[in-house]
DNA sequence: CAAGATAATGAATTTTTGTTCATAATATGA
DNA sequence: TCATATTATGAACAAAAATTCATTATCTTG
């Protein structure tokens, strides 16, 4: 009654992530609006009051949620960018990282691709405070490194660093929806190569 | 009190036009779950009555909406794209028409850019019965021409006609949300260009 | 202008869903 | 095992927002 019991600890944390787990799964199906407290009690196998105990509201409930998973994937994004030695290289392992990363945590992605513009356009505190930053580190380190990339000659100087970027985001984004969309249909993983391919070298048949 | 007065008809029309238009701001603005039928009552300068008088609820605001808006998109779409009369043309008056379209939609396009996804995942009758055909047919063009556009030797035939259409709706998605979101700092009508090189090039420096 | 039709209004109602809290169940340790 | 603390529960409550509809205003036409 007086010590600190550790299991209970453990216990609590475990409860905390089990209500984690079902909320990402409802919202990812339904979206934030569309999933009551008692959707995720249900499926969490606890009661709402209980969810009551470990976050102070659905709002709370969700942020912990984005917030939780979002350091994750940055960290996990950050390890594989480490291993790049040169613009290119960079390149192919922000790919292979989006690849691997997406795959894993793919109905987190779900549930981030819905709600991402809403809250974006909101520029809410969660926004602003925890997914911007986090966003914007991996974004300045591939900016970076284009912007070395065309100095060093690698990269054409017909586009600025900050354009490039988007481009990468763009087609590699392009191939995660459509994977989202038809996940039976088509296999992320398969696409690495020819989205290296385009972004490097274009459509354009050469000469 | 018996004949068809047309001017009625022509008014009771423009009162529709105009709770479209202000559903179309504050649906933009907050999407469609944050925004209240009220708050499109005060924006149209209509009651909440009268907004019920014209449309079934809310939904049905919401859907009549995201029609219309959809048909008149696709039709300017497919007026652009047949003036072109070859592929690498094609791609041109693809990029050209998404400019011009997406700024004269803007904020319908920031509506969209923030629904669609979860609209997507929903798969619910709007999307399959009114958008996804649109979408499709536009689609199909652009994978049409790829097509023929790699038999012609024009592009090249490591990817295939689906997966450059991907690729150039995701790098034209991209820039179009860079803009949506910092519609200051860029003009999106100013990308054509790298947007073309890009996709026609990609990023590496020509020997 | 008056009668009758049509349209607009917004307060009241209903529905939905987030949140609370008294009670029950369970765990702890002497 | 018993007293006490901790945690879980879900029915009850409150808040918010969608929808209705009796009333009022406006227009039409003979």
């Amino acid at each position: 009654m007086k010590k600190t019991p550790h299991r209970k600890e453990r216990e609590r944390k475990r409860h905390r992530e089990e209500i984690l787990g079902a909320a990402e799964e409802i919202f990812a199906d339904k979206g934030f609006h569309r999933t009551t407290v008692e959707d995720v009690a249900v499926r969490a196998e606890f009661s709402v009051g209980t969810i009551y105990n470990i976050f102070t509201g659905k709002e709370d409930l969700y942020q912990s949620l984005i917030k939780q998973r979002c350091q994750e994937i940055s960290d996990e994004a950050h390890a594989a960018l480490d291993q790049a030695t040169n613009p290119l290289f960079l390149v192919e392992m922000f790919i292979r990282a989006k690849i691997d990363i997406f795959t894993k945590y793919q109905a987190f992605m779900k549930l981030y691709t819905r709600e991402r513009m809403g809250d974006r356009f909101a520029n809410n505190e969660l926004w602003r405070e925890t997914v911007a930053p986090l966003y914007e580190q991996i974004r300045d380190r591939m900016v970076e490194a284009f912007a070395k990339g065309i100095q060093e000659g690698i990269f054409d100087s017909l586009a600025d660093p900050w354009e490039l970027y988007i481009a990468l985001e763009g087609i590699t984004d392009g191939f995660l929806y459509d994977w989202l969309i038809h996940p039976e249909k088509t296999s992320f993983k398969d696409k690495y190569a020819i989205m290296l391919k385009l972004f490097f070298d274009g459509v354009r048949k050469r000469a």
